[in-house]
DNA sequence: CTGAAAGCGCTAACAC
DNA sequence: GTGTTAGCGCTTTCAG
């Protein structure tokens, strides 16, 4: 972390103007009334706004000409391209996408659907799917489900009712009747997180239940024998409870079973991690680990441990999943598996976009990614 | 926090097949090739996709009886609009929001323009807006700034090529050329999360300004006097440098000044807060409060003074911004201006819906929160 | 290289 | 109530 010290200017000082009454012209073409009359010859036939004919017009070419100097498709004389993208950009012609994604048969819109956007996860993920469509001209529309199926079907169909150029969605456990329609929506569909299934098209992400089992070997390892399960929303957040079957694998292959176990109905946040941790501790004495659904609700427990001076990891461990930023600086080790989040938001994206491109299926139709596991020392 | 101890279900355990092939159908209609031949006259003529005049006929009545029964418009004998309903289920009609919009004059789309999504705070704006479009048929569209200008007018000169039904941006420092096609738009312009200037239509949010000045006045009057200030980003994040302003603007009132300044040009990130802490207290000693730009830095402040035994908040006050959930659970307490995330980001879309729904502008304009300061005693 | 015609799928306007 | 006629703004033919 580069630092430096420099003198700090205060800023806007002149305009903080707190209680300006808000621009007039703007507010009455809001309201609905007086379209701006700025060309004069529009005030009687009401015209609405410059289209793709208007720069016809103003560069003195055909529509057609003028559509495809604008998007550089087929052959346009040099000259005449360029005429038209001066007239374009003179009368401020903005194009609609609408129109254009109409007549084409496909949107330039990337349908996201994600469970929560709460969730700092997620919100990760469409940073790397921002990430992955820069530069294309893709736009992404997203739709969150509270991890509820049915509102599931309902923001996945609305979706494709955009004709998007793709559709993003997460986990593989949609209902029957969402994957029929995903199925015969004739557009790719990656889905994200989970490849412990079968994908409707493509889908990259991670074992779930690998990244569970793989968690409990390294506590045992580690010598850990009397474990705790803390978890909130089990029942909705299916990669949850594939990681919990996963670890529970591993210890019943090593003949071991969980101790305590404490499902909090709540969303998983900090604070829902700190008080099921005090239960749970309160009520099994003698616990030396304790895994978590996720890392908000471990943190909840380091901040439980740190208030009460128990003393992790020596006495106890703790492990969530996911390796957030927050775990990294905490005064504590914990244990953690480190997903790769941006990274499989920006695979989806590629894989959306190389599809479309008309390349075809030539990309991997699984990608598995392998997170690595941080014992916390 | 109610949590019920249960006996955790094993999921799924026979599907975990890990390495099963994909299902061969969807990958060759990806593939482009093969349109399955459900409709055996359809073979011929390559038809596309069930349309609106296909329910039409389905139902025996004309597409504009079908298109007016499916959306509840106009009067359509219950009859027809029966039958209509039905063909339309069981051809599996979805419609195309495309057509209808460009058809009406406009989308069911809500931009939404954020400078970023890895930052929790604008990630629970975006839920607070899924709240509040909850129950209407719009859909958030989304775009990602970086907090760059140039990316931003970019971003919101494409979503207005979607024709939507109104645009939420955050700030209301944009470009002037950003400005000027917000509004010339025609379309509702919500700008969220500040209220220190002059909105194009609308604003929801909380003075900055005065965010940062009260919570100078709130750590004077607890007695502290030798004040540092760390943040990051302070160029592009001008909502920062206005609460910084505020600050200042206090302290100078006082006859006081930040003894010590650290402006990082990394992320905010709780690391970043850490380390950047970790300096400012080693070349300053006698520091008794630290103002961050926001909550993350703040907490990897208290992570610091956690871990290097400097006692929080007799010895050394630390104060951030937003009031975030891992805040409230941290072992020791902080200072923090509590923002209402959420409520801005349904504010926003009601506003929008209101608008829309033709009522014109008897909403507010400008819509200003007052958040608390909790000095974290 | 360029342009004219014909829609994409749907919905406002008007008829009936 | 219900159907017909025109487009929405753009792009895909297919002639020149």
């Amino acid at each position: 972390m580069v630092s430096i010290p420099v003198s700090i200017p205060v800023v806007n000082r002149g305009r903080l103007a707190l209680a300006v009454p808000v621009a007039s012209r703007a507010l009455k073409r809001w309201a609905g009334g007086d379209r701006s009359q700025k060309h004069k010859q529009m005030i009687l036939d009401e015209k609405k706004r410059t289209t793709l004919a208007d720069v016809a017009v103003a560069a003195g070419v055909s529509k057609m000409t003028a559509s495809r100097a604008l998007r550089g498709a087929g052959d346009v004389s040099k000259a005449k391209a360029d005429r038209v993208r001066q007239a374009a950009k003179e009368i401020g012609y903005v194009g609609n996408h609408l129109a254009s994604s109409l007549s084409g048969k496909r949107s330039d819109l990337i349908g996201v659907v994600v469970p929560s956007v709460e969730n700092i996860v997620f919100a990760e993920v469409l940073a790397g799917i921002a990430d992955g469509i820069e530069g294309s001209d893709l736009q992404p529309v997203f739709g969150v489900t509270d991890y509820d199926l049915d509102k599931e079907y309902d923001v996945v169909r609305n979706m494709l009712s955009w004709k998007p150029a793709g559709i993003i969605v997460t986990g593989l456990d949609q209902s029957d009747a969402t994957k029929r329609i995903l199925e015969n929506a004739d557009v790719p569909v990656v889905q994200i997180m989970d490849v412990d299934g079968i994908p409707v098209d493509a889908c990259v992400g991670l074992s779930h239940f690998t990244a569970g089992k793989e968690m409990a070997e390294a506590l045992l390892k580690m010598g850990r024998k009397r474990f705790a399960y803390v978890g909130c929303g089990l029942d909705r957040d299916t990669r949850a409870a594939k990681r919990l079957s996963g670890f529970q694998a591993a210890l019943s292959e090593n003949g071991l079973a969980f101790v305590a176990t404490r499902i909090g109905r709540a969303r998983s946040t900090v604070k829902a991690g700190r008080d099921l941790s005090a239960e749970v501790l309160a009520s099994h004495p003698g616990l030396d680990c304790i895994y978590y659904s996720n890392d908000d609700l471990a943190v909840g427990g380091a901040y439980h441990c740190i208030a009460n001076g128990v003393a992790v990891p020596d006495e106890l461990v703790l492990a969530g999943f996911n390796g957030l930023d927050l775990v990294d600086s905490l005064p504590i080790r914990i244990a953690t598996t480190r997903t790769p989040r941006r990274e499989i938001g920006r695979a989806a994206a590629e894989i959306v976009l190389n599809s479309n491109h008309g390349g075809g299926v030539g990309t991997e139709r699984r990608k598995q990614f392998h997170p690595a596991i941080d014992i916390g020392v």
